[in-house]
DNA sequence: ATTATCTATAGATCTATAGATAATGC
DNA sequence: ATTATCTATAGATCTATAGATAATGC
């Protein structure tokens, strides 16, 4: 069995993530280097792989710990219906608020197109996930009788998932001319209105 | 003045290009390499780099290229209305049989958020044009009685848009598990529902 | 004369590993 | 003993340029 590590070891590992998180966002997978991560987080580019083992498990780390941050905040399991749409609207909110983290997610979403990216198989999970769960709350909304009853809770959730996406890459891209919280919660708003029994 | 070219030296640039778009589709931009692209065209990297001369400008010239045959099958300014919803219903149901270029768009879009990239600008400009062409078309629609008057049309071009973009990423990640042709016209049915007067 | 090629190469990168030394904490 | 570092380096890349040679077509 191994043992967990020393403390200056815990300290380093999160501000190589934090870094790495920033340069993933800005960068990609590919455009990113260890060397200047190792840089800003002042040891040798050897001491970074001496915490990661490769650059593709430091990525890996990298989209675990975004996850984590992202079920603290946030857990779908828990709300349904129309209260469900409106934390997904509070949910863009936020994320107007750190482009940094929208990025890290939208440009490593983009890269993991291609089957042998990285991050390929941890995209495709994290779609399915949210799919299923975005599609079962929605569901048990309509059992709930918020919704009406015959909804399509599948396409449903792959139209919310796509506006999500969408919406962020039109804002990273150019944000003074898109308002991503404004007109997802017009969709949201259409949505319920839509949906009603 | 300069002339254009041998003939030879046309038939190059093309077959070039048309790699180039793979490459660029399967790897992104930074991911590329000139070496890849040369080896595929027959010719060495030096060639390459005679018929475009950075790679930057490659990959300028295959985003105008791609924009060039877009432009060829659908003049957005054409139709209005219900009609242009429909078309763009008909793009996506087309993109869904040409994964290799709707790849290249969405590898690009990613990687470009990022504003030292060298597609930011394209990507900026044609999000732009986009939106304004589908907004004006949209109005023309409620102009001609299509639409209800009070409509927000940058709001519901801004969610056409980003529908498209993310049911595209979706699609690519995981084409097993999501209709995009089917559950964009799903979205499209029921806008126009939503929107008549 | 212009264009299309090639080889060779400069000058930068990059990742990952080997092997050494120092600090930590059971 | 384990962990945290470092330096050094192997072994691959990569882009862009210089300079030479061959083909094209006014």
């Amino acid at each position: 069995m191994k043992r967990r590590g020393y403390a200056s070891g815990d300290a380093r590992r999160e501000r190589i993530l934090a870094i790495a998180i920033q340069e993933f966002a800005e960068n990609g997978y590919r455009g990113t280097s260890l060397a200047r991560i190792a840089e800003r987080a002042e040891l040798s580019q050897a001491g970074v792989l001496h915490h990661f083992r490769s650059k593709e498990r430091l990525l890996i780390a990298v989209l675990d710990y975004r996850d984590q941050l992202d079920l603290e905040r946030f857990n779908y399991g828990d709300q349904h219906g129309i209260a469900m749409l409106r934390s997904l609207a509070d949910v863009v909110e936020h994320n107007a608020r750190i482009p940094g983290l929208v990025q890290l997610f939208s440009v490593i979403s983009g890269e993991a197109v291609t089957a042998d990216h990285p991050g390929h198989t941890w995209a495709k999970e994290r779609y399915r996930r949210l799919r299923s769960e975005v599609a079962g709350a929605l569901r048990r909304g309509a059992e709930a009788g918020e919704f009406r009853t015959d909804l399509d809770a599948e396409a449903h959730a792959d139209r919310l998932i796509a506006m999500m996406d969408g919406l962020q890459t039109q804002w990273l891209i150019d944000p003074e001319q898109v308002d991503m919280a404004a007109v997802f919660r017009g969709y949201i708003d259409d949505l319920i209105a839509t949906l009603r029994p």
